[in-house]
DNA sequence: GGCGGCACTTGATGTAGGTTAAGAAATTAA
DNA sequence: TTAATTTCTTAACCTACATCAAGTGCCGCC
């Protein structure tokens, strides 16, 4: 079944009938993104909510001297979206892209408003993955002002350990907001000091 | 009225019958925080949202050298709480502080609950508060990674202009990221470029 | 099967911002 | 009003990380 992984996605906060399964599934529209494709950039408008059912994406942003950095890591059963872009129906300021062949479900901002009034349950479940998003933003925001890029690496392979090995690693030190160069130094002291 | 603040606040997103505000009213617990006293500190578990009707609040963590970063200021017409504590209901990592003699209406984790459940319309609202906390908290690292800090600065006279003037700058250095020492040389060469 | 490009490494040098310290100015307390 | 604290400034020196540059390995593609 392909809606599997995202009613049980829901299914961790809220239950729903048959006939509400169905209500919902109807509104999501499946897509493929291939490898190195984009699905949002940089000035458009996020008209979507997306759920990864295969392969990963990255949500990033460009500064004005052209750095990348990484905001979100989105591998299969996460939701990714540019929320300032969706909330406020302005021109967006990330690039969301495909690191790989990617399956995801679309769920539009005009369906997800619908569920809320059709399905009040729904406006219950985006508000624990708001909740969470925020304090995951947080604590990211802490550690960014607080630890070495080091202990930020750390946090990061202990977080996402199954992303670590088949991610390049100019990804992973764009997340913990380091150059590629000082993030491959920083791996070749990290082995000499153990 | 004490409520006006607080029932205007609401009406931004929702609108409430006379009814209804007095259910909501009623789940509110003033309380008055001396300049320099806690509304919560490290450790505690959050069991509260505040609401600032008059005076400021300041949340912050400490890191393990000792050096405090500012997550946020609350003055009057804001919501605070230690959302990762009120969340999980784990011991929380932030200090809530007064920087001035304070006035807050609290509302207790349980009856935010039952306000969600007996009238959906505030499960709506603080839906879209957590969803604007996110969008500010996201714009707030991707600056943090990708700014100076003079850039962080003037964004932060941009976003806080009233604050500005009453607030200690090393509150603001901390805000912004850098050692008060950092701060007022940057001021000194700020002024001294114009 | 060779080659064009991308990811990674390594080295030399540059810089934003931190640390330490000590004095001046401003607030608070009494 | 004065004493006590806290905040702010200035200066010398330090460090984590960036930048630039050159070289290596590797994988996909005509």
């Amino acid at each position: 079944m392909p809606f599997d992984l995202i009613l049980n996605n829901l299914e961790k906060h809220i239950h729903l009938t048959r006939e509400e399964q169905e209500i919902f599934t109807a509104y999501l529209q499946p897509k493929k993104i291939k490898r190195k494709q984009f699905l949002l950039t940089y000035g458009e408008v996020c008209k979507y909510s997306a759920f990864v059912t295969a392969g990963c994406l990255r949500g990033y942003t460009v500064d004005k001297s052209g750095i990348e950095h990484v905001l979100n890591f989105a591998p299969a059963d996460w939701w990714i979206a540019d929320m300032y872009s969706l909330i406020s129906q302005k021109p967006g300021i990330q690039n969301i892209e495909a690191l790989e062949d990617t399956d995801v479900l679309l769920l539009s901002k005009a369906n997800q408003e619908k569920l809320y009034t059709q399905i009040p349950k729904f406006e219950h479940f985006f508000r624990i993955l708001t909740e969470n998003s925020l304090v995951a933003s947080q604590q990211r925001l802490i550690d960014s002002l607080s630890l070495t890029a080091e202990e930020r690496y750390n946090n990061f392979c202990k977080r996402y350990p199954t992303l670590i090995d088949h991610l390049p690693q100019k990804q992973i030190a764009s997340y913990i907001g380091v150059t590629p160069e000082f993030f491959s130094r920083m791996k070749g002291e990290m082995v000499r000091k153990r």
